[in-house]
DNA sequence: TCCTCCCGCCAAGAG
DNA sequence: CTCTTGGCGGGAGGA
């Protein structure tokens, strides 16, 4: 902290005599990490500055967030007068010390944001002198500039399940100056993204966001891809003769497919937009192939752990690359660059393989698991893990998770993990353990219970779900073995934020504590979101047994932080889920919904299912501030859900992921058949959909969560809302006391509501809450749940509220706050703002509870989101703001050229 | 020392 | 030819 504040403050003053800092930071900081253009801004000799500075202003004024780097860069490249080269030279001679300057201090900025955000804006004023000092101490460290970090900027600007309708386009130039980086980052990131799927290239230097609606689908034909090629036969083969690089023969494995025709069809398949590649063209070793490839392994493999070497030794075999050292250094270097991008999406996690040899680097997938199966097994859980298990060969896993399936609540964590054992005991040689050795054993295990859980969870969320894993940290949580588990999966597994599962109900207070402790590991803001989600569930759940959690608003919280952070693992899968989900719903059966999983194109045909759910979770944080009315969704998922675990359920609970939660909590509280309002209507969708980028925005960003809690019994029609803030600090690790403690929670009227008066209540139990018609405190408040590991936060009332540690800072910069901890939240930090119009920065979305804050009174939902949606929508790239991409024509002209030459905003130095 | 991976040169491609 | 893409690998930060 105190470092933090310290360069704050260095940063700050050097900055402050720029005013237009400040208000930039407020505005930027959210959406981009500006940290970069900051830094450039920042950077350059305050009399360089003002010159610099306005340039960027006026080019970004419209978005406002005019991030300094761009502006840099912009003026770099649009001063034609100075050649590239000499540019270049200018900048280093000019200033390189400027320029690392300036660059620290953007680092801080973000690193320094997430703690305080609100402290930035602050500091800046403040600030010193002396930060100059510091910042060349603290100079961005290698990680500050990491392709990840880097990745989950970006990623922070659009939502990860953006409508159908909405067209969001990429300005390469844009992204790259907001983010201050070269453009040839940008490309990395963009590749990676787009062998998913999530972004198409549409024309040069544009590409389009697609978001993660068809991940799920994209990542089911890439796992058969990857079956039909035998990867996982090809891993096994390596892995078991243990090849080094220097033992490794290259060809001397003969793969099944070839590997050219294979690339080719895996761009074809997934990615439409993108002829295949020709064939033996650059594009061929490109990085998107590679990047399929790579994600191809994990699907296909039992663990979900590939280590590099092998990644890399396939990679090399197929690419018939000449296999020299050098190359498989080289496809190293590229696999690192794949898997900061996929970890940044919450696919991947880091982990170590350890082997007789030593430890070797290797990722673990801790995306969804299931999609294979998810189409058609929405309708029957206990019919979606099976086959799932048959693959793994994991009877044992089968039975738990069957058992699972039955009774979440109860589900023994412990007989599952030992049956796990005791399958890997007794199939010590599993051709799918990846790992050999003593250590690889262990990690087996450990992946076991991670896969084992994960397919608990997606059972019985309806695989689609996915994401919603329910059980994984419940398991942990479990009362009963939560050790054993935990201790497996935190090691190779999932690590607390990474794991795309909130628990959700699960147990009791004991649990919670264990979470807690979990959770407390990590501080992140994403990871703590979801700590604290689930924290606040189990305590709900405990606390009051009613409860009933929409999963839109779940999952849109879900999904903001997973999508937002890093750690962010559950997204896809919410996008998945949300689909299948939504469709199977709909259609209430579940064929229909298989056809439609698996039918469902690219987003804009998906949009009835999509549409709906993207808005409904993206509404949801909204929704779960405003009380919606009860959707269409609802009566469905209503029914549904109240009763079973297993069952589908609702759509809502599709949307978000949130099944899990949704139905633990159901089986624990009596669900009313309320689903909160978010999701259902169309009517309020199309507000909603603005909103749930919002949401996401905010999701992300900040752990700002929010449960929205439909009390059934007790509450009488009324919601709980229960956020979550990612910093715990404050609160003390709850133990056990979590149920009722403190939970905080606004009960909101139930979903008729239209205005949302909202109760809060600073304990959970409040189910009791007032009336419907209770108003929100005029003031913001802050609730903090003491038993999660993260702080809770409720905010009421017209003031944003913003917990000093917790998450969401109302510092300007979102982007930097969020981006130390986990995921910016960009959102987040907006939201103590409020609304930043459109800066195109901004993508994030604002959250629900920034509404809150704003509007002291009960607003009805719709007019709420309308604002927000004005607000915050605007992607930069979306679209609209013909300012901006005008801009970004400009901009990437220049830049594009520049960028190459210099990268560096120095700031322009002169 | 080894793991990571940033950085940016420079060439293939596209227009 | 210019500009966009992106392969590639040197070399340095970090642990």
């Amino acid at each position: 902290m105190e470092v933090n504040c310290l360069t704050l403050k260095d940063l700050i003053s050097p900055r402050q005599p720029r005013l237009d800092f400040a208000i930039e930071d407020g505005e930027n900081a959210q959406k981009e990490n500006i940290f970069v253009d900051r830094s450039r801004m920042a950077p350059k000799t305050p009399i360089k500055n003002e010159p610099i500075d306005l340039s960027k202003q006026k080019k970004f004024t419209p978005e406002r967030n005019p991030i300094t780097p761009v502006k840099l860069v912009d003026r770099q490249q649009a001063e034609p007068w100075t050649p590239t080269a000499n540019l270049k030279m200018l900048i280093s001679a000019a200033s390189p010390d400027i320029r690392d300057r300036e660059k620290k201090k953007g680092l801080f900025r973000r690193i320094e944001n997430k703690d305080d955000v609100f402290t930035d804006s602050l500091q800046l004023d403040v600030v010193g002198d002396s930060a100059v000092d510091e910042f060349e101490k603290q100079r961005p460290s290698r990680k500050q500039k990491s392709l990840g970090l880097l990745c989950q900027k970006f990623l922070a600007r659009y939502p990860s399940y953006p409508l159908s309708t909405e067209k969001t386009t990429i300005s390469l130039d844009e992204v790259a100056v907001s983010l201050g980086v070269e453009r040839r980052r940008i490309y990395d990131i963009v590749n990676v993204l787009e062998s998913l799927h999530l972004v198409s290239r549409v024309a040069k230097n544009q590409y389009g966001w697609h978001g993660r609606h068809s991940l799920p689908k994209t990542l089911r034909n890439l796992q058969r891809l990857g079956e039909e090629q035998k990867y996982e036969e090809q891993m096994a083969y390596l892995q078991q003769k243990e090849l080094d690089l220097m033992d490794y023969k290259f060809g001397e494995r003969k793969k099944d497919g070839d590997p050219d025709s294979q690339e080719q069809q895996l761009l074809d398949f997934s990615e439409p937009d993108y002829p295949s590649s020709s064939a033996n063209s650059r594009k061929d070793k490109s990085l998107r192939i590679m990047s399929q490839k790579f994600v191809m392994l994990f699907l296909v493999s039992k663990t979900k752990i590939v280590t590099l070497d092998v990644a890399a030794k396939i990679l090399i075999e197929e690419s018939q690359d000449t296999p020299d050292h050098s190359k498989f250094k080289t496809k190293v270097r590229r696999l690192y660059d794949i898997a900061n991008v996929l970890t940044s999406l919450a696919l991947i996690k880091k982990v170590h393989v350890t082997e007789e040899r030593g430890r070797k680097p290797a990722f673990k997938w801790i995306g969804p698991v299931d999609f294979s199966s998810s189409d058609e097994e929405l309708g029957d859980v206990s019919a979606s893990v099976l086959p799932e298990l048959k693959r793994e060969t994991y009877g044992q896993i089968q039975v738990c998770a069957k058992q699972k399936l039955a009774r979440h609540s109860s589900f023994n964590t412990v007989q599952a993990s030992e049956r796990i054992q005791r399958k890997v005991n007794s199939e010590p040689s599993s051709p799918y353990r990846e790992e050999q050795g003593s250590g690889g054993f262990s990690l087996e295990i450990g992946s076991l219970a991670a896969v084992y859980r994960q397919k608990i969870e997606d059972n019985s969320q309806g695989k689609a779900f996915a994401s919603k894993r329910v059980v994984p940290p419940s398991s942990g949580l479990d009362p009963v073995a939560p050790c054993p588990v935990l201790s497996v999966d935190s090691e190779y597994c999932v690590n607390p934020l990474a794991h795309p599962v909130f628990s959700v109900a699960q147990t009791d207070l004991q649990a919670f504590s264990v979470q807690n402790g979990l959770n407390g590991q990590v501080d992140i803001s994403l990871t703590s979101a979801a700590s604290a989600v689930e924290s606040l569930k189990p305590a709900l759940l405990a606390g009051q047994p009613l409860v009933y959690v929409p999963s839109a608003s779940l999952f849109m919280l879900y999904g903001s932080l997973q999508e937002g952070t890093v750690s962010g693992s559950g997204s896809e899968r919410d996008g998945r889920s949300s689909e299948d989900p939504a469709t199977v719903e709909l259609s209430s059966a579940p064929s229909a919904q298989k056809r439609l999983s698996e039918e469902r194109k690219p987003q804009e045909e998906e949009e009835p299912a999509t549409k709906r759910q993207s808005r409904e979770y993206e509404d949801g944080p909204l929704s779960l501030v405003m009380p919606k009315k009860p959707s269409d969704s609802m009566d469905l998922a209503s029914p549904k859900t109240m009763g079973n675990r297993a069952s589908v359920p609702l759509k809502d609970i599709h949307v978000n992921g949130q099944l899990p939660a949704t139905e633990e909590i159901l089986g624990k509280a009596t669900a009313n058949g309320c689903v909160s309002s978010e999701w259902g209507n169309p009517s309020r969708n199309t507000d909603v959909e603005k909103p749930s980028k919002e949401n996401e925005s905010t999701k992300e960003p900040s752990l700002l969560q929010y449960l929205c809690v439909q009390s059934p019994t007790g509450l009488n029609g009324f919601n709980v809302l229960l956020s979550g803030s990612q910093t715990p600090p404050t609160v003390g690790p709850s133990s056990g006391q979590l149920p009722s403690l403190s939970v905080p929670c606004m009960v909101l009227p139930s979903p008729s509501l239209g205005p949302f008066p909202v109760l809060y209540s600073p304990a959970i139990p409040g189910p009791v809450s007032s009336s419907p018609g209770a108003l929100p405190n005029t003031g913001p408040v802050n609730f903090s749940l003491p038993g999660l590991g993260s702080v809770a936060h409720l905010l009421v009332g017209p003031t944003a509220v913003v917990n000093p540690k917790s998450s969401t800072l109302p510092s300007a910069d979102p982007q930097l706050q969020g981006q130390p901890s986990l995921n910016l939240s960009p959102v987040m930090s907006r939201s103590h703002n409020v609304v930043q119009p459109e800066s195109p920065i901004y993508v994030g979305h604002p959250v629900s509870v920034v509404k809150l804050q704003q509007s002291p009174v009960p607003v009805t939902p719709k007019s709420i989101q309308h604002t927000h949606r004005e607000t915050f929508f605007k992607t930069p790239g979306s679209l609209g703001d013909p300012i901006l991409k005008r801009r970004e024509r400009n901009q990437s002209r220049n830049t594009s050229s520049a960028q190459r030459r210099l990268e560096i905003p120095s700031g322009g130095a002169d």
